[in-house]
DNA sequence: CGAGCGATTCGC
DNA sequence: CGAATCGCTCGG
């Protein structure tokens, strides 16, 4: 059996959400929902900070009713419906009232496989959670999982390392899908995956 | 109060 | 390449 130890808090506030984004890679998600458990390992990520990055929902720093959680303190769910069909998961980063998020684009499948496959209504490992909307339907992530603290082994979502997971991962680092109407933002090189990784998006 | 628009995915 | 599909945002 895996032994996962939550991360604490202070993972996600420290260093800016470029870093913090490049340092989730490699990390464990659980979730709890439904009486069914999923474990999973992020392979793909990008960084999103709504004080400077016109592809963030809360940039120019804009509170609003949908990005409120990310002007909370970091290490919570920011959880949004895209395109009125799939689920995007975030994870909050940084300080309050600093509006940043990490959007994870992509997980590799480590236990309750046969779970995500039922929710997914498909048999097809590598399809399974291989971009966000994807994987938001093989966890169960919805709405309902906005705003969770992620810190917390008790929550229905968190996240965790794997003890003796070895680190020493090659990373990519490009730009970030499907932010053209980002300007000159689009060209951030905010957008992180693990080479050669089977399970990242857009292969 | 309503028009317009997505940090996507799937099927044709 | 276009449809699906709906909450959110903003303008009037």
């Amino acid at each position: 059996m895996l032994n996962i130890k939550a991360l604490p808090q202070s993972f996600y506030l420290e260093g800016d959400v470029v870093d913090i984004s490049k340092k989730l890679l490699g990390k464990i998600i659980v979730t709890d929902i439904d009486a069914e458990t999923t474990i999973s390992r992020i392979v793909e990520t990008e960084a999103y900070n709504g004080s400077m990055d016109k592809a963030c929902h809360a940039y120019p720093n804009r509170k609003t009713p949908r990005t409120e959680v990310m002007f909370k303190e970091g290490g919570r769910s920011y959880v949004y419906l895209c395109y009125g069909i799939h689920y995007l998961f975030n994870i909050v980063t940084n300080k309050e009232n600093e509006p940043n998020a990490v959007l994870i684009r992509a997980v590799e499948p480590l236990r309750g496989l046969d779970i995500m496959e039922n929710r997914r209504k498909i048999h097809n490992r590598i399809n399974l959670t291989n971009g966000p909307g994807k994987l938001a339907g093989a966890l169960g992530i919805t709405r309902n999982l906005n705003d969770i603290t992620l810190y917390d082994s008790n929550s229905s979502i968190w996240l965790g390392v794997e003890e003796g997971g070895g680190q020493d991962l090659e990373i990519i680092q490009t730009t970030r899908v499907g932010v053209d109407y980002a300007e000159e933002d689009a060209l951030l090189c905010w957008r992180f995956y693990i080479k050669d990784n089977p399970y990242v998006s857009r292969k």
